[in-house]
DNA sequence: GTCTATAGCAGGATAGAC
DNA sequence: GTCTATCCTGCTATAGAC
């Protein structure tokens, strides 16, 4: 068996780090170590291409323990993939804040529209959304909870605020989930399509990401502004 | 070990079944059996979680012919994605056509935009898209090249024709490539996402596609046509 | 709770007869 | 080219000592 190294100690026993986390009792020492030992594992090389005995190794404990803090693999996976519904959290709170009471609108998506793609092309983030896309057929509950719970929250939160937006003149919009989804996909489409079929290296530059961000914005705003600002 | 069925014989030993079909010498009958069985437990459960012997079980030959016909399962799996390298073709020439020499501009787009989520989470496609970027780690290149062969070449084709039709004064487009993705994500983005997520059974009416279709279409006209039609 | 050791089986790939 | 039989490795999960 292969030595692996040791796992960087970094903080990540608990994603969802804000939320009302109501997760049973707390879990002892080794059942986080071996979550995230599990975790770098799967984002890598997926369900049944991580086995128990490299999560113990990784975890640098032996896979019996593995087998008295988690039922099985399948458990150990769902309750990983469970530990990940807050990762938009963040932006979720960006977008509330951002488009509360904007001074200039514009300026407000087009920040929002880069962070947006900066949250989810980031490789972490990238990686668990091919991971559940992968095991859709194995867990098909686990991945519709997860696109629930994760990207459609996005998307609800944007629904909201654009509405809010519609109520106050600001935007012309008719149905506010659809205006959502327009506005996530013009951002999100090219980059996030390309990042699923390409490695973590072959990313497009910073600078074309925010040149797409601006440009998403452009024609959202051609059809849902209020003023057409177009040339 | 299971019995599995036998397989419909249905034809489809070469998907790709226009263009320049050079592909080496003519395989022998059986070589096409398999890949077809392949294709099915591949797209059904992945690779990892396809053995070579339910793959001669379905193609009901011995897992020794398998491998008379293919080096190993890797090599198998690379021919049966390259296979699959034709499957966009019909939509691409649909693309071609309709927006030659459109009467009807907008109509032509909506006719576009139905046909192209009708062709994109067609149960195949959507699963055959999830293995490729669910093996896009173990196979790097075969999905860099399976995205610029299909999904890419749509939005190419997209992006001549718009520029076409920019040429022709229907269109303001300064960035025929970028206007493109913005159309190909504006139509796909919610139906696409939500399809890599849920299971089969679970997608929305066409009746809701189609409305969803002609929403995106009237946002990329507010935004790229010559004459804004939105109320 | 943690370890070492092992059961029990399925995986990819090959040998050798016909 | 196709088959049956087999090799050997690696897998999930468990037994049993401490």
């Amino acid at each position: 068996m292969e030595r692996l190294p040791a796992p960087s100690r970094t903080t990540m026993t608990t994603p969802a780090s804000h939320a009302p986390v109501r997760r049973r009792a707390p879990r002892l020492a080794s059942a986080g170590v071996i979550m995230e030992a599990a975790t770098t594992l799967f984002l890598r090389n997926g369900y049944l291409g991580t086995s128990v005995d490299e999560i113990a190794a990784l975890a640098r404990v032996s896979k019996q323990t593995v087998y008295t803090h988690f039922a099985d693999k399948e458990q150990l996976f769902a309750e990983i993939i469970r530990g990940n519904f807050g990762r938009a959290d963040d932006f979720v709170r960006a977008v509330r804040v951002e488009l509360h009471d904007p001074h200039d609108l514009e300026a407000s998506l087009k920040l929002l529209a880069r962070r947006y793609i900066a949250t989810v092309v980031q490789p972490d983030a990238l990686h668990l959304r091919r991971l559940v896309i992968a095991e859709a057929g194995r867990f098909p509950d686990l991945a519709r909870t997860y696109h629930e719970r994760v990207p459609q929250q996005v998307i609800a939160a944007l629904a909201n605020q654009l509405q809010q937006l519609a109520d106050r003149r600001l935007l012309r919009v008719d149905d506010a989930l659809l205006a959502a989804h327009h506005f996530a996909w013009l951002v999100l489409g090219g980059p996030l399509d390309a990042a699923m079929f390409h490695s973590d290296a072959e990313m497009p530059s910073s600078a074309d990401l925010e040149r797409q961000a601006d440009a998403a914005v452009d024609v959202f705003l051609a059809a849902y502004g209020t003023r057409s600002a177009r040339s």
